[in-house]
DNA sequence: CTGCGTGCAAATGGTTTGCATCCAC
DNA sequence: GTGGATGCAAACCATTTGCACGCAG
């Protein structure tokens, strides 16, 4: 796989700024909030352009669509699979700083399964969120 | 904690019998389907209920909601954290049948968080899939 | 009896989509 | 110039919620 160009697709500002911008934070914005980071920049984008830029970039395997426990889903500009962080109070989502490196999909092949992935969440109270009281 | 009376809930037909079916398959089924399942024993019961009582067992912790890749979220009448298949074609969720304790929780505290929970789901092309064409 | 839980249906809210226009190639 | 990408708004669909009634304790 090269880069990009061998179909047919265009490379808008759009999508270039949506790229741009996810991969310029740590956070796992959801799409909400890409939106509004991309329109500081273009401010005539639309809602359902970044969608179909973040499903068009998850599908390419450049961001990572991150499923998780929330009711949104959230994305991230660096889409090696690597373990998160998810608050169950405020939604929001780190990356674990020390890698470990989980057992690398020890079980291929698993119960039949072939081409496995693994998202591992680790699912807990933020900093913040346990400060102000309950 | 021990079983449940000690607030003020009561058991309905309905929570019973939702709880019993969820614990009776290995599936991992979605609110849709538990309605279904649910439908044969009590004919009259609604969507909401099903979804009121799903939201209230996960929140008592005596079934698991599952966050997951896909759109809906699925149910799972076992309460511990346990890895989980995903078939990203068709969506099913299965059990890891190797427990393959992951390393629990080997960074508690980890960047501030605290009570950490993790879970792990290995998304893949399940049998079923993988065999009918693409 | 009392009030928690239910059935029903309308409301919500995130995400997707149809269509005419626009612009990257 | 041409077809992929966009903006807009309506459509979708899973989930939630208000309300009056029903039933478990």
């Amino acid at each position: 796989m090269n880069n990009a160009e061998h179909k047919g697709e265009r490379l808008s500002r759009q999508r270039e700024t949506i790229l741009a911008e996810l991969r310029k934070v740590t956070s796992h914005p959801t799409a909400d909030e890409v939106y509004v980071m991309v329109r500081k920049i273009l401010p005539r984008i639309s809602l359902g352009t970044v969608y179909r830029n973040l499903d068009f970039l998850s599908g390419k395997g450049v961001v990572l669509r991150l499923g998780g426990a929330g009711t949104q889903k959230r994305f991230d500009g660096n889409p090696a699979a690597h373990p998160h962080l998810r608050c169950s109070v405020c939604g929001r989502v780190d990356d674990l700083e020390h890698p470990l490196d989980l057992p690398d999909l020890p079980l291929k092949q698993s119960m039949g399964y072939s081409a496995l992935r693994c998202d591992v969440e680790f699912v807990g109270i933020c900093p913040m969120c346990a400060g102000k009281d309950s």
